[in-house]
RNA sequence: GGUGGGAUGGCAGAGUGGUUGAAUGCACCGGUCUUGAAAACCGGCAUAGGUUAAUAGCCUAUCUAGGGUUCGAAUCCCUAUCCCACCGCCA
């Protein structure tokens, strides 16, 4: 949520940064609920005032044992007036309170100035490029085949028992699926300073608000059927960023790592990258979160993305990593970070890992505040996190980039130990 | 699933209808004292919104949340959520 005291006074400033996330901002019709808004707040609380000192007198004048009973009543008569009145200002005044929320609720966050212009991905801007492209003396195969043929990947039977967009893993791709997932929780804990965190996977409604995931895009979300309002998680930045909501911290930074399974509809991505497990409705995922002073978010962004990326320095994977233009940033990011890992089969660079600042967004509408130190007025901190990586998309980069001639797959130096040893996945000679 | 008991400021903990936004203690901040520190003493110390140049005043709201009763609610009533205890069931 945006700060509606900088929308009222930097009106078109404001929208002009929000043209640039190619958001249209009304703000015709914000000024005009804004201003209903002020007239009826006025109105509203004068009444409410009114009440107050009017039933304030009359219990002194009780008290004080100072009037007559018939005297009292009439009192009474004229104070449930009153109170009417302060009633029906109150009604107004909240209707179109929840208006403003509402539209102010959906609109995104404001764009960094360092965001590239653009409307979609085409205009993102790549930074570095870091490892060697692996040069094959053979045409390399992808990971389904590959995964198929180390007897370890079964997407058929997924879509038996669930449907399209799952994976059954078994064997020794199953444990490397587990020692990548160790392997990033223990560099980033010992490495990086980060506490695990474990979680639980579904959320109420409120956290997802918080996070900015609802109300807008419900359709991306798996909804359980009850009557509660729960979801299963996107990402483990749901539960993670919302540790801390509703409350007023006094030690920062405070840096979590916490490894979940992720859940996704994939509304609106029929026909993207369906084969193989690139894009599933369930995948796990290490995420990277700070929890931050506002002054020191633009550097916790930039540890953060070098955090994910020592991950694939020491799997050596080549990747590169790019800023994300402001038509392709996500609602509440004000400036993204992606890492793209390359993937033979696909003889290109595929998105692996995205390390966002999300400023005081996710912070406002979770009212998550900081204290400096006792007696200065609460601030609202800043919110970061990434990737650290998508396990499941990294696992396929492993397996694209370390095959070999015979469809074996080389195990990575650093998996190895993680891995009681194993150096190297066998072709299977019975499949699956 | 059943039956009871709870939820008050950073923490602990008073408060059952009338100047209570809330006693008291701890913590914290400022000061006095001290060579310095501690102790003692004095003072301060919730959050959000509105108005405003103001993080000054003033107004409004908030004692888990949402409804209700009342001229007036932390206090009475209803509902939800969460926590605790015991019973049952269970990985």
């Amino acid at each position: 949520m945006l700060d509606i005291k900088e929308v009222r006074s930097n009106l078109n400033d404001v929208v002009s940064r929000l043209n640039k996330k190619h958001y249209k901002f009304d703000s015709e019709l914000f000024l005009s609920i804004d201003q209903r808004r002020k007239a009826l707040q006025i109105e509203a609380e004068s009444r409410q005032a009114e009440r107050n000192a009017y039933s304030k007198n009359i219990g002194s004048l009780i008290h004080q044992a100072r009037s007559e009973k018939s005297e009292v009543e009439n009192l009474k008569k004229h104070g449930e007036v009153l109170k009417k009145a302060a009633q029906e200002a109150e009604e107004l005044l909240e209707q179109t309170q929840t208006q403003l929320e509402q539209l102010l609720s959906e609109v995104p966050n404001l764009p960094d100035s360092s965001v590239p212009d653009g409307s979609d991905e085409s205009s993102n801007i790549e930074l570095m490029q870091w490892g060697n492209i692996p040069n094959f003396t053979f045409t390399p195969r992808d990971h389904v085949d590959l995964g198929a043929g180390v007897g370890g990947l079964d997407i058929d039977r997924a879509a038996k028992i669930t449907g399209s967009r799952f994976a059954i893993m078994r064997g020794n791709l199953a444990l490397m699926h587990r020692a990548l997932s160790q392997f990033m929780l223990t560099t980033h804990v010992l490495d990086h300073g980060y506490e695990e965190i474990h979680v639980p996977y579904i959320v109420n409604d409120q956290s997802l608000f918080g996070t900015g995931n609802l109300p807008k895009f419900a359709d991306d979300l798996f909804k359980l059927n009850d009557e509660r309002e729960f979801y299963l998680i996107p990402t483990a930045e749901v539960p993670v960023t919302n540790l801390f909501r509703n409350e007023i911290i006094d030690d920062l930074p405070k840096k979590f790592v916490c490894h979940t399974p992720c859940f996704r509809s994939e509304a609106g991505s029929y026909g993207r990258d369906t084969r193989g497990m690139i894009r599933q409705h369930q995948f796990d995922k290490v995420e990277l979160m700070q929890f931050v002073e506002p002054v020191k978010s633009w550097d916790a962004l930039e540890e953060l993305t070098g955090n994910a990326e020592s991950i694939l320095h020491k799997l050596e994977l080549p990747f590169r990593r790019i800023a994300l233009c402001g038509g392709d940033l996500g609602f509440s990011s004000a400036k993204t970070y992606d890492l793209e890992v390359w993937l033979p089969s696909q003889n290109t660079f595929r998105e692996i890992s995205s390390c966002s600042n999300f400023t005081d967004f996710q912070a406002r509408r979770m009212k998550t505040r900081y204290r400096s130190k006792s007696g200065d007025r609460p601030e609202l901190i800043h919110t970061i996190n990434g990737s650290g990586l998508a396990v499941g998309r990294t696992l396929v980069a492993v397996l694209e980039n370390y095959q070999q001639n015979d469809g074996s797959i080389l195990v990575p130096d650093v998996l190895r130990p993680y891995m009681n040893g194993l150096t190297k996945i066998e072709l299977s000679k019975n499949g699956f």
